[in-house]
DNA sequence: TAATTACAGACAAACACAGTCTGTAATATC
DNA sequence: GATATTACAGACTGTGTTTGTCTGTAATTA
């Protein structure tokens, strides 16, 4: 379970799209300089919420960047998983007896991180600031 | 919360000195070959560990390092912190509405799981083994 | 004094991450 | 159908972190 400046970007956008939502799509220009982040860039990451199926785009003219999931169905986990994947991170090397027990104590903790991330939908944050 | 592979290491060698507990010293070479890795990177790892006062060590020609901490006393966040340090990952950069409430929640997850860690004690694998 | 042990710090290789650049594909408007 | 506008794909670079090695130094015992 990393977290990386990606993921750390891709939170908030997640957040101003559910904010905007019901507008008109969103462009990437507009949306880089609302984030501060290059156009190019912040393309890369959209391109991965948009494989993970929370935001759809469609090119040409008035096209861009809109919600797909249901605003009120997106948790921090869904968000999290699209910019990291399921990258197995407590894998376990050792070939000891108790190499497994180990491992499963650090699986049982990075649980405990997920179910919380899973409960918590970023809509959430969006009622919090009205 | 990170969780490399030299933590991995520290949770393993911890774990065989509690099960070694109360026997002569372990020196740098056997404990080397036993743990697979080599004696020099293995040094940086128990030097990290007595500096954190989770092992002690004494030179000279029957020394080695042996547990300093209580047994029953080390969880397995004493072992990470040991390694990792408290390198504050979870932090905000971002200068929106809504940032810390996207931080608060990211935070508290890494609670949820810090404190399984902190719950879990080193010793109880050494239990679960016998 | 000599052997044995741990310790310190510089060093290099490998990898991951952040971010850029260039070109391509799809859609709408004229 | 041509053109402008949009997103998409992939190569590329720079930087920082992690892993692991090498060399030499300090402390303790025999």
């Amino acid at each position: 379970m990393k977290y990386t400046k990606a993921t750390n970007y891709a939170l908030h956008i997640m957040a101003y799209f559910v904010k905007q939502e019901g507008k008109d799509n969103l462009s990437l220009q507009p949306l880089a300089s609302h984030m501060n982040i290059s156009p190019t860039y912040l393309s890369k990451i959209l391109t991965q919420l948009v494989k993970a199926n929370l935001i759809q785009s469609t090119p040409g003219v008035n096209g861009g960047y809109s919600l797909k999931k249901p605003k009120t169905e997106i948790s921090f986990y869904d968000i999290i998983q699209a910019i990291e994947g399921s990258g197995a991170l407590f894998t376990c090397e050792m070939n000891e007896s108790h190499a497994c027990h180990i491992e499963k104590i650090m699986k049982d903790a990075e649980e405990k991180m997920v179910n919380h991330l899973k409960e918590k939908r970023i809509y959430d944050i969006v009622l919090k600031m009205s």
